[in-house]
DNA sequence: TTTTCTTTGTGTAAAATTTACGCATTGAAA
DNA sequence: TTTCAATGCGTAAATTTTACACAAAGAAAA
């Protein structure tokens, strides 16, 4: 489909698009997965359009699929950015003729750089599952780390700020980690986490009290082995009452 | 502008709307205003397209001017919604029929009867100061009571409950108020405000401790007389300390 | 093999916040 | 003049949040 750009617009809809900002977490780190636009070093967030017979929540998962290899990602709207110049806050010169050099001119006129309300959302994935992909305006597809995020394309560097105002905004209500971390972590690893995302300290003996008490976490016989120091338990978490905690909603109060 | 319709949308997205939730306050409810289409008893809510030259935010605001009279109304926008159908949600022939007698037969398919992806917003209103006045499509234009909001066309009655829980969410973590109510109003009045929007009883020694702590009302020499009981206070909202616990966040935690 | 060093596991007391509640006062209506 | 419902104000109890110390484990260093 990617192949062949102009028959996939034609059954798309024009002046609405959606971007993802896709949250991974590795090495201590909150990192997002950027592309860089082909023949250039601009660099945007994956996105693309609506197809006239798929909801905007199902071209976000096929959007998404495509450039993580992931099938069922979370994903959560967050804002819908429909300013007028939306497309041309990044307006370097330079870039934008590297652009119709490699595209043709023009090219991007009735497709990229037209007014374009775009919906924005969020995803959080296991950062060793993706596989991150370039699509058909990209040629390189990789991880950043939240603090090394150059200057993108678009309004893409305010739908970061926002993404991340709203997955903060929803840690203080929600169980997290799930779709973050993988099946097993030990309890610091799961407090790097929320201290990543909530950019905040937390008292371990406190954490580790307010988590369990959620209920939502299994203690496992299995010790993470192989640091210099004592040995901490595994723990994972209990789906069902995960899914019962992020749906009544949780106050992560510290 | 709304007299000469296809000039408008040749001038305006057309694959993207906007839908305001118009709250506003009195005698102790919530209300919505709604808008009955021509020569039908089909109701929705206020909406309507963006402009190509316009933000989206600014189209809202626009549009509710046209509906309320008000200039500068409280927006916020709280979600877009994207199913491919949501504009048959509600598809009673025997509307559609009359709706077609009305407009003409097929008048609709390429404006309103299309798919459209529509950016949700909800607005705080003085109840009083509101001109409830229709647009094109709709001779009448009045406040609902949140209970009695009859089924409405298209995806509007999921808007309203999408809008309620957005206010409720807002409400837990920001002061409240000052778009809804009168310049000058009593403790009372303000609870029985929190209590509908959350819809919970609070004890008023503690209300009122909460609130004076925020540090945003002024307690003026004025009495409200004429009921059959101790006279109240008036207070007001100082602006400015308003703003700022709006800018801040404050945790309602009663 | 022993020692060292860093990190983990656990419980309790203090502080702060939230909740519960009583009584005197006001003002219109009876 | 009395009655009655609602307001204004303050304190005690309950709950929640925060602060904090010491023993044990396990790899690395000596």
């Amino acid at each position: 489909m990617e192949h062949n750009l102009k028959e996939f617009f034609d059954k798309a809809l024009k002046e609405v698009s959606l971007d993802c900002t896709v949250f991974g977490f590795h090495e201590g780190e909150l990192k997002v997965l950027l592309l860089r636009w082909k023949g250039t070093d601009g660099w945007s967030l994956p996105g693309g359009h609506i197809l006239l017979d798929e909801s905007a929540d199902d071209a976000a998962n096929r959007i998404l699929t495509q450039r993580t290899g992931l099938n069922d990602v979370y994903l959560q709207q967050f804002y819908t950015f429909g300013n007028v110049n939306r497309y041309t806050y990044h307006p370097e010169k330079e870039l934008l003729e590297k652009l119709e050099a490699t595209f043709g001119k023009g090219f991007f006129d009735g497709i990229i750089f037209r007014r374009v309300v775009s919906i924005g959302y969020y995803a959080l994935v296991e950062f060793d599952q993706v596989q991150p992909t370039p699509d058909w305006f990209t040629d390189e597809c990789r991880w950043w780390s939240l603090a090394d995020v150059p200057n993108l394309l678009f309004d893409h560097n305010e739908m970061i700020e926002r993404a991340l105002k709203a997955l903060r905004q929803h840690t203080r209500n929600h169980p997290i980690g799930y779709n973050l971390l993988p099946e097993k972590f030990t309890m610091p690893e799961l407090q790097r986490l929320y201290e990543t995302i909530l950019d905040r300290q937390f008292d371990r003996r406190n954490f580790q009290k307010l988590l369990m008490s959620y209920d939502i976490l299994e203690r496992l016989d299995e010790k993470r082995v192989g640091a210099a120091n004592k040995s901490p338990y595994l723990y994972r978490f209990v789906k069902e009452k995960y899914d019962e905690a992020v749906a009544a909603g949780v106050s992560f109060s510290m």
